[in-house]
DNA sequence: ACGCCCGCCTGTAAGC
DNA sequence: TGCTTACAGGCGGGCG
């Protein structure tokens, strides 16, 4: 659900309201959420009395690095605030006295009384603050918008790669940021299948494939991303987003593919659904 | 770093 | 009507 247009789109909106705010007030009620920290007093402690330098992003991740100890003598320059949404997770700005949604687990609490509230239903969505950023991230592969320049640098990444398209574009170790959803979208646009293996792919069709990642990311960010028909997903602000009005084929089982009008298809593959024109991409 | 399954979770919807 | 089942799919771990 939440893939890289829809953090994209959270972490930009995040870095204008919170960036050089400072966190006064931390409560953390689901546990599980907080996972890697002992309980939620320490990971309050980690947290009050720094300020948000910005918000950043690494494929799927939020990165918040933090400054500003409250033990100024002691400041801990390589603390960083870290949030993965998982399947559920969303992050929903709000003012103190605002009623709190069901499955709320972690609230920051910034000056003025605005809240910054982590809500997760299914909790495979996590918050940490880490001093280590490499131990956690540095096993992601290239952003596609920020790491990946041209196509030839994408026909490295494939060299070699017995895999088959689709897990690999959703392999977060070869590239960062790609989900399910954006994957079917990007082979359909490139009119390549999710079954050809990695290193088949010729020159022309490695340029497809990377001029269509990068315009359906874009096109997606710029859409502020993907609700699907349970809203799952929102942005700060509660909104949902557009992107799914452009969805060509995922969802769209039995529809007519945009291209030819043969019907889309729907395959289960590694227990996932995949969606596709099986005239269209080859 | 192949391909696949499982476990973790809850909400929703389809099926009987 | 109400119960059961399937599905949604991120990620880490494990197996052959």
């Amino acid at each position: 659900m939440p893939e890289l247009p829809e953090v994209e789109t959270i972490r930009r909106d995040l870095d204008r309201e919170l960036g050089g705010k400072r966190i006064e007030r931390v409560t953390a009620g689901g546990v599980r959420s907080i996972r890697r920290h002992r309980d939620a007093a320490e990971f309050a402690a980690a947290l009050v009395g720094r300020t948000v330098k910005s918000v950043g992003r690494r494929g799927k991740y939020l990165r918040i690095p933090l400054g500003g100890s409250h033990r100024e003598d002691e400041p801990d320059p390589e603390a960083t605030l870290v949030i993965h949404l998982g399947m559920s997770g969303q992050l929903l700005l709000a003012a103190a006295g605002d009623a709190t949604a069901r499955h709320t687990h972690v609230v920051l609490g910034f000056d003025g009384g605005r809240e910054l509230r982590f809500v997760d239903p299914r909790t495979f969505g996590e918050v940490f603050v880490t001093d280590d950023q490499t131990r956690d991230l540095a096993r992601l592969g290239a952003d596609p918008l920020e790491d990946l320049r041209n196509w030839t640098e994408l026909a490295e990444l494939l060299h070699g790669r017995t895999t088959k398209l689709k897990p690999w574009l959703m392999d977060q170790r070869f590239l960062a940021g790609i989900g399910n959803l954006y994957s079917d979208e990007i082979l359909f646009a490139a009119r390549l299948r999710y079954d050809r293996p990695a290193e088949t792919l010729s020159p022309a069709e490695v340029r497809r494939l990377f001029r269509s990642m990068t315009e359906i990311l874009q096109a997606a960010i710029a859409s502020r991303g993907s609700s699907l028909a349970d809203e799952q997903y929102r942005d700060v602000f509660g909104a949902i987003g557009q992107y799914q009005r452009q969805h060509r084929v995922y969802g769209r089982e039995g529809e007519a593919c945009p291209r030819c009008r043969r019907a889309i298809v729907r395959v289960k593959t590694g227990g996932r659904s995949t969606f596709l024109c099986v005239r269209c991409q080859r």
